[in-house]
DNA sequence: TATTGAATACTCAAGGGGTGAGTATAAATC
DNA sequence: GATTTATACTCACCCCTTGAGTATTCAATA
């Protein structure tokens, strides 16, 4: 799987709490709740990515009847998705567009199981940022004065690394046990 | 055209200044040159881009034989690509992930060309982000205490927004005519 | 001088992902 | 009684991406 595919981990992170099937899960997503606010997925990719996951061997599911609507895939997580899961929602975000989305979910997750991996996962995060920053202004520093765009870009990530950085910040006392 | 595909719209951009082959257009996108820095793009993915553009009618293409070579194709950009392109430059960017690779593309393009519609879109832009941060704003305040995971959320994006206009701002400085 | 590697320039088949549209039943609303 | 909405999932199409391949030439190594 590739390390960029926030959805899908995400779904695991649903699974793990509950077996679900493929409508309740999109309910919870397309509900207004705080799932809504950051991932954005039509049922039809919902059922598909479910499909793959379970080829994959990350998920199974089990066929449970009812009597007067259509039978549901009701998916549960497998040892397999679990040690995925735990390996994905434990490692830093690397840099990148995708940063956003990408910790956003790692943190609900997070912080939905109140575990201590919350503060760990922002210790984490903040040294990668901090690591990262350092990269940046080095590479900054290294260009001629009229190499004009480049340094925009630079200072543009630069600028959001810092909100970033004071973000976390935040987020370690907001959400301390 | 989907108003997200950055990378074609980047593509026409480079054909305005001076009808380009292929390979060559692969060169300037991995060398280390700011265009590097910004769009990352697989060989074959170029030349499939190239192909749907032209099928669209967006570039044309003319054969360039050479001795001892393979021929080049050799694409230009046509009115209508050109009317596509403006368009598109102009337009401020609306918010989400992609903000950053798409604007950063416009203004590339923008203050390539030196012409006053830097300010123009710079401008533009802020007014956009300005925008967003107030219904941004209103909606975290909306938020009652317990919806601790929303309220951060939005706390990223507010901060996200103020470092984006700061820069802006000191973009409209640096690019002053 | 032979051979390897890199550069030039583009093509293609295969696989994967996303989307609209569809299916079928039951409850709710008008 | 009729239409709409909710439940629950399926499917076929299309587009995009990508690895791998083709074929020639030049540079470099041995």
């Amino acid at each position: 799987m590739s390390e960029t595919l926030t959805i899908e981990y995400a779904l695991l992170g649903f699974l793990r709490q509950q077996p679900m099937h493929g409508y309740e899960i999109h309910q919870q997503l397309t509900d207004s709740h705080g799932l809504g606010l950051v991932w954005h997925i039509k049922q039809s990719q919902l059922y598909a990515l479910l499909s793959k996951l379970e080829q994959q061997g990350y998920i199974s599911v089990i066929l449970e009847p009812q009597d007067s609507r259509p039978t549901r895939k009701v998916f549960h997580l497998t040892e397999l998705g679990q040690i995925l899961f735990l390996e994905w929602v434990q490692s830093p975000v690397p840099q990148g567009h995708k940063l956003r989305l990408d910790f956003l979910a790692k943190l609900y997750f997070a912080h939905r199981e109140a575990s201590p991996l919350t503060q760990y996962l922002l210790t984490q995060q903040q040294q990668a940022c901090q690591q990262w920053l350092i990269t940046e202004q080095a590479r900054a520093h290294a260009l001629a004065p009229q190499q004009q765009f480049e340094q925009l870009v630079h200072q543009f990530r630069l600028g959001q690394l810092q909100a970033m950085l004071t973000w976390l910040a935040h987020c370690q006392e907001a959400l301390l046990p």
